[in-house]
DNA sequence: TACTTAACCTAGTAAAATAGTCAACTAATA
DNA sequence: TATTAGTTGACTATTTTACTAGGTTAAGTA
């Protein structure tokens, strides 16, 4: 089992776009500055989440991601397996057949594990994080530090999209 | 986070341990037998097992390790620490500074599920484990198979013994 | 129609970690 | 003294990670 940052980024762009995609799809060039993520890494990302149709892509100019399900119905242990992610613990997957086509002395405890943490990311949604105060603040302060960097952009939008 | 083979062949070795060691210490070589572990391997996760205080290791014939403490007593936790293999999730170690020296937005997601994932391995102990009954199954077929191999050695050693 | 935007796609790559191997050395026992 | 088995360190093939570089395609905008 590995958790690594492909699954911690996917879930924090995730939360990024449900935290700001309400009114019109984010692009990953602000996601990518927001959380200092690298831009083609994010792509590749977000090839799979929208294979795993977790998001959905719009493209050419005022396009961007948006997310294909509301927060309260999209899990962490989805996102974290869209991207590839292995939350279970065995050596064979499941199979028992660690040792020499049978199960490993430890096989049971391993099966257990992966279980535990796949319930445990099961029952939390985009929704849930987004509901914390301290999701809050975080974004808060993103938004901030982010806004010499996307609000002159978004500000150029903005007045045409008044225009 | 990560748990890979290095933490599993230290759980397995330890339970092949605490099964086999109550009359006198076990070889390396027959741990490596009979869980199909690379005696090499063995010997740098002992290594670690050892300056842990989880076991003590006795030179020369008849030599090998057993147990520092009672099998009740040592946790899987303990074990898989032992050899180094992070369960923190997060990507600071729990420093909070992830994201340009603050906490990035989904830092306390993955710091609630590095505890949960901990506070799961402490509660279950070696003696837990050896108490279930597919750990003893597991456990005797491995004698069966390890047989041609480990016992026509220990039968010499046996007899030398009696004499 | 030309231009810009941003999604979408493919291939490559440096660095790190894994899961070992190999070889030597030390301590205890028979 | 020979053997056993722990102890140590250095080295290595393979895999994965987290990227970069470069393109193509679709949709709006001037």
């Amino acid at each position: 089992m590995r958790l690594t940052s492909k699954g911690r980024y996917a879930v924090t762009a995730m939360l990024d776009l449900a935290f700001h995609s309400q009114l019109k799809p984010v692009t990953l060039i602000d996601i990518a500055a927001r959380q200092t993520i690298s831009l083609s890494y994010l792509e590749q990302l977000f090839a799979r989440l929208r294979r795993a149709n977790l998001v959905k892509g719009v493209r050419g100019p005022g396009g961007g991601y948006s997310l294909c399900s509301n927060a309260c119905d999209i899990s962490i242990a989805e996102i974290v397996a869209a991207v590839g992610e292995r939350i279970d613990a065995t050596k064979c997957g499941g199979e028992a057949n660690c040792q020499k086509h049978h199960a490993c002395l430890t096989h049971d405890l391993w099966m257990d594990l992966g279980d535990h943490i796949k319930s445990y990311l099961q029952q939390i949604t985009l929704a849930d994080l987004l509901a914390k105060g301290r999701v809050q603040e975080v974004a808060e302060r993103q938004n901030q530090e982010a806004r010499q960097v996307i609000e002159i952009r978004n500000h150029a939008d903005l007045m045409n999209d008044i225009k």
